[in-house]
DNA sequence: GCCAACGTTGGC
DNA sequence: GCCAACGTTGGC
């Protein structure tokens, strides 16, 4: 049995992978979409290597990896009225949004931007290229992290 | 259940 | 700042 593999988009200006090495863990609270909710809830495992993206960056560029070191758990900040996320809808007693903690494995030497990641005929396939894919958690095939980590090495 | 209006994401 | 793509909401 082996661990499942994923992309964790961010923007730098809310939550950079600087401010991850400096927290050490990250709870990965905020998201607020159904699909991405449900890979937080039901499929990312302890354990599971995370890319750490930079979006609506300078440029947009995997910055290093991540290891989940907690599994799915309710989002609190839904339910707190003064969070940056709340959701009135969602309740301790009947969470709606779930988060995972994350702490940062590898910082990149070289940042693996989404144009390099185009260029890269290996990773055509990826997800993250697909034409309006906003999924800010997506998962990402154990070839698709292991190419990109060797770009971020080289 | 349809669909128009609206809000958000995110690359450029 | 622009705008395409997509998700959500709400009237009917």
């Amino acid at each position: 049995m082996e661990g499942n593999y994923w992309l964790f988009k961010s923007e730098p200006g809310s939550y950079s992978y600087d401010d991850l090495v400096k927290d050490e863990v990250a709870e990965w609270d905020g998201v607020r979409n159904f699909q991405a909710r449900n890979f937080l809830r039901d499929s990312i495992k302890h354990g599971d290597h995370v890319l750490f993206y930079h979006s609506n960056a300078k440029p947009t560029a995997v910055i290093g990896t991540a290891l989940v070191v907690r599994e799915g758990y309710p989002d609190y900040t839904a339910w707190q009225e003064h969070s940056d996320h709340p959701d009135p809808k969602s309740t301790a007693d009947n969470p709606i949004w779930y988060m995972v903690d994350i702490k940062p494995l590898e910082k990149f030497s070289n940042h693996v931007s989404l144009q390099e990641i185009r260029n890269n005929p290996l990773l055509e396939g990826m997800l993250l290229l697909k034409r309006g894919m906003r999924l800010s958690v997506q998962p990402v095939t154990k070839e698709e992290f292991n190419i990109i980590c060797g770009m971020g090495r080289s």
